[in-house]
RNA sequence: GCAGAGAUGGCGGAGUGGUCGAACGCGCACGACUCGAAAUCGUGUUACGGGCAACUGUACGGGGGUUCGAAUCCCUCUCUCUGCGCCA
């Protein structure tokens, strides 16, 4: 959501925003929603207005009752009555404009930074730096389910079963690599400074709908039944909830986080489940990180955020590139958005195996999560952002092809060692 | 889950229908004193919105109601505390 004094004294600037994403449907948008803005504004005046009359005639009526004139009072409550009436309707109508200012201003995206490269859709994103170069095997790799079942690793059979299409039992070493990975992850972004925190994995609506966007919800989350709770579908919406409505002490910020969560989703829509493999599923788990700052250090801690990743899939010698998200592919809270991929042997092709983002005030605002900016005294919306550190069992799959030998083990790098028994390999059952 | 008590500014805590945006204390800011600091004294200090301004509105956990008028009365939801019950 920006803010309205924005859209007031720029107005352009925001329509050119909106072309830059080719959302061009939602220019009118802008125009209404000043509209509606001058309207609401109109209203006010005479709620104001009103209210104050009402305000002075209530006091009035105390003071008439304890002096004992009573026929006055009686004079002035029946005027206050019609003042009330007035109000009643006035307030009926403020609230209608309201209603529309805001889902007007909801859909209306983020400002983009300058340096995002505009393109209408994925294929317009823009590799920026690769990491570590192109593994090349010398011999064909399989496809992940096939490694992981020679590892005696998984197990799809029985999760169709017990939960449906979409989730797994991931067994032995290759569970064991699964939490190793995670363990890892932690305590890399602990030595980096970040605090560990382990949110709660459902959180309720007005905190849903402060992080994302309508039909991100519908896309999304699962909804417990009976009750106004979520199952999360990323720690972010824990962690970010977690300061909803709070003025933060300039001296807390900036707030750097690591959370672990498991991650519900209904991947409902475009692309669906892959029917193979564990790409796509309902359930996986994630270590995050999380900033907030003070605006004028997001882009600062953006970069390091999304090299922070890197710095944790080269340590453990996997290839990566970053891929900077055009301005059509971002979505609306977000000012600026680059994924991490990690390169696949098997595809000869990077896939995505995190994404880090600049969300600047959108989500503060939505949330009213501020600081007290102690050099103006005033309290200012923080800036948030958020990035993937790992999520397994995604990462798996670049794990295993990368690090598969020709003699069908898997090659544990030294850094995981320690969370893996000492051992350095996989071997396949016989 | 049941019963009782409670939710007020950055914090603690008064206030039970009108003079309350809210006593008092802490904290914070500024000033005085001091070589400097502590202590002390003084002044200021809720937030958000509308208006060029004068000024004005809203908010006492959330929502709804009663009333000319609600922090205060009623309903409801959420949360906290105490006791009982249950349980990793």
């Amino acid at each position: 959501m920006l803010d309205i004094n924005l859209i007031r004294e720029n107005p352009d600037l925001v329509k050119d925003n909106i072309k830059k994403k080719f959302q061009d449907k939602k220019l009118p948008l802008v125009d209404e929603v000043i509209a509606l803005d001058k309207k609401k504004r109109e209203l006010q005046s005479e709620g104001d207005m009103r209210r104050a009359q009402r305000n002075s005639l209530a006091k009035d009526i105390g003071t008439l009752m304890r002096e004992g004139k009573k026929d006055e009072a009686e004079k002035a409550k029946l005027l206050s009555k019609e003042n009330n009436e007035r109000i009643a309707q006035i307030e009926a109508e403020s609230e209608e404009v309201e209603k529309q200012l805001k889902t007007r201003m909801m859909s209306i995206p983020n400002i983009i930074a300058d340096d995002v490269p505009l393109g209408k859709d994925d294929s317009f994103n823009v590799e920026a730096k690769t990491f570590l170069g192109k593994h090349e095997k010398d011999f064909e790799v399989p496809y992940h389910l096939d490694i992981l079942e020679s590892l005696n690793g998984i197990d799809l059979d029985a999760a169709r079963r017990t939960s449906g299409n979409g989730f797994y039992y991931l067994t032995g070493d290759v569970a064991r690599l699964h939490s190793a990975i995670l363990s890892y992850a932690r305590d890399f972004m602990i030595d980096k400074g970040f605090t560990y925190c382990i949110p709660p994995y459902m959180i309720r609506s007005n905190v849903v709908s402060g992080v994302m966007s309508f039909e991100e919800m519908d896309g999304m989350m699962y909804k417990i039944e009976g009750e106004d709770l979520y199952l999360i579908g990323t720690s972010e919406h824990s962690m970010i909830g977690r300061f909803m409505g709070e003025v933060l002490p300039e001296s807390s910020l900036p707030q750097t986080l690591t959370s672990y969560s498991p991650c519900f989703r209904k991947e409902k829509g475009a692309h669906g489940l892959e029917e193979r493999g564990i790409y796509r599923i309902h359930q996986f788990e994630k270590q995050e990180m999380i900033v907030l700052c003070k605006p004028e250090e997001s882009d600062y801690w953006y970069e390091k955020l999304w090299n922070y990743t890197v710095e944790l899939f080269v340590s453990m010698q996997i290839p990566v590139r970053q891929l900077i998200c055009c301005s059509g592919d971002l979505a609306d809270l977000k000012y600026k958005s680059c994924d991490v991929e990690a390169w696949s042997p098997r595809q000869k092709k990077y896939f995505e195996v995190g994404s880090c983002s600049n969300l600047t005030d959108a989500q503060a605002r939505r949330l009213g999560i501020r600081y007290k900016n102690t050099a103006t005294g005033k309290n200012e919306f923080v800036h948030t952002l958020n990035n993937t550190v790992v999520a397994p069992p995604r990462m798996l799959i670049a794990f295993l092809e990368n690090h598969l030998q020709a003699d069908g083990s898997v090659f544990i790098p030294e850094v995981l060692r320690p969370y893996m028994g000492g051992k350095d390999k996989i071997v396949p059952k016989k």
